[in-house]
DNA sequence: CGCCATTTGACGTCGATTTGACATGGCGAG
DNA sequence: CTCGCCATGTCAAATCGACGTCAAATGGCG
């Protein structure tokens, strides 16, 4: 899997899910992204399309807004409404009016890119969407007790720091930047395994180990299981 | 840092260095995103606008490419390597070759807008790039006194959250996507299980479960039976 | 080898859903 | 107006699946 879940993208290559009914143009961009070391996913509707960005741990979508069955802008739209974590969202159309873009940007694109364009600036502009900051400006999440530096990879509880292994890390930063909202299992899984989980519902495990290290020491659970649900971390603002 | 670093995203305007000789161009896009709400600083050639960067807490950087003294593109370059966060920047040039926005790109910007462009599409990116994400904001419904969200998960009335198994959620938001109209019990039944429906009609003991959480602990009640019909959310807007 | 991280499988518990039995109430037929 | 039926409300017991917990197995790495 690469969706690196827990890391900012320190690689020069990306997941990046192509959501484009044509056929031709999308090969075209297939083969020129994955010549650049890219991997690309690729869903030819939007209905696909929303359910992979929903699932896949995708570190990009390029969507089309003409698209069969269901507007691009909708299929946006609603990537922003569900998705448990903001992955960015690059246009491409041919509709170029300033009204169009504004709409774009309104439904929350992140960039928008009128077709026809080179291949080069997609590259350039894929590489710039990726290294964007994604949660505010900071390598720093402060979520009650909690202090969470993903630069210096460490996290601090009432002052004192958390000794968490690897994966137990990216779980923590994980339900951290979706914080206060929960996160399914499924959505964990994807991000932690990709698409090739463990046999048996390790999370289970993980997230035991994760309440022994963050939660055993303290007072007050942080972390909270919402039932068939998935997880959220429980804090005051 | 960024005048709001520290603090959570609780506006739309943002601390903007706007790095620009044209005085005229500079003033439109001045006047124009002031009135947006924003707050601007404004720089007049490379050197100034480097010294700003670096100390200024903004949140966002217009960086213009021609520029006196020192190119644009050396002053962004410069701005990565020695500020000590990574502030967005938007380059806004006439240069508008592939090979000009590729050469941005590959010198750090986030953003290239080429000139002459609408000041709307500008304010959009600025947006799109500053955006962090919106907390609380996320998806709302509000029905009379209930508040549902979607993507927190979480139901409240009267200021009271509300205790929902994934069953009696899934079944308060039907009806509330349905309000003011009332919800036949087919349907609420197709959606809550398809076609494998349980044998007996346990939609009546469901919707027994979801008063005793949604009405009981009140006054009025919400939920209303339309005999033989099904139900609906009864509320003034 | 020995250490650490992760995975696996087993088990007990608890919450969620279903079921069936019974009570209540609206509404049309007579 | 009353009776009786059918839709609905109520409840507790039964079933089923999700979850927490643990110890042991696995696998990479020095």
């Amino acid at each position: 899997m690469a969706a690196t879940a827990g890391k900012l993208p320190l690689s020069d290559s990306f997941d990046i899910l192509l959501v484009e009914d044509n056929a031709d143009l999308a090969g075209n961009i297939i083969d020129y992204l994955e010549a650049l070391g890219h991997r690309l996913h690729y869903a030819a509707d939007g209905e696909a399309g929303l359910r992979e960005a929903l699932v896949s741990p995708v570190d990009i979508v390029l969507l089309d807004l003409a698209l069969p069955h269901r507007d691009g802008l909708s299929v946006c739209a609603e990537i922003r409404r569900r998705a448990d974590r903001r992955v960015p969202i690059l246009m491409l159309t041919a509709r170029d009016t300033l009204d169009d873009k504004l709409s774009g940007f309104a439904h929350g694109a992140d960039d928008y890119l009128v077709k026809p364009f080179a291949l080069a600036e997609l590259a350039a502009r894929i590489t710039a969407l990726a290294r964007r900051p994604q949660l505010g400006q900071s390598h720093r999440l402060s979520i009650g007790p909690l202090i969470i530096d993903r630069q210096a990879r460490v996290a601090i509880r009432d002052g004192q720091e958390l000794r968490l292994t690897p994966l137990l890390w990216k779980l923590l930063l994980l339900l951290a930047e979706a914080w206060p909202n929960p996160v399914s299992r499924d959505a964990v899984t994807a991000r932690l395994w990709g698409d090739e989980p463990p046999s048996s519902d390790s999370l289970r495990a993980h997230v035991h180990l994760l309440r022994q290290v963050v939660d055993k020491p303290f007072d007050q659970p942080l972390i909270e299981t919402v039932h068939s649900v998935g997880f959220r971390l429980k804090a005051e603002p």
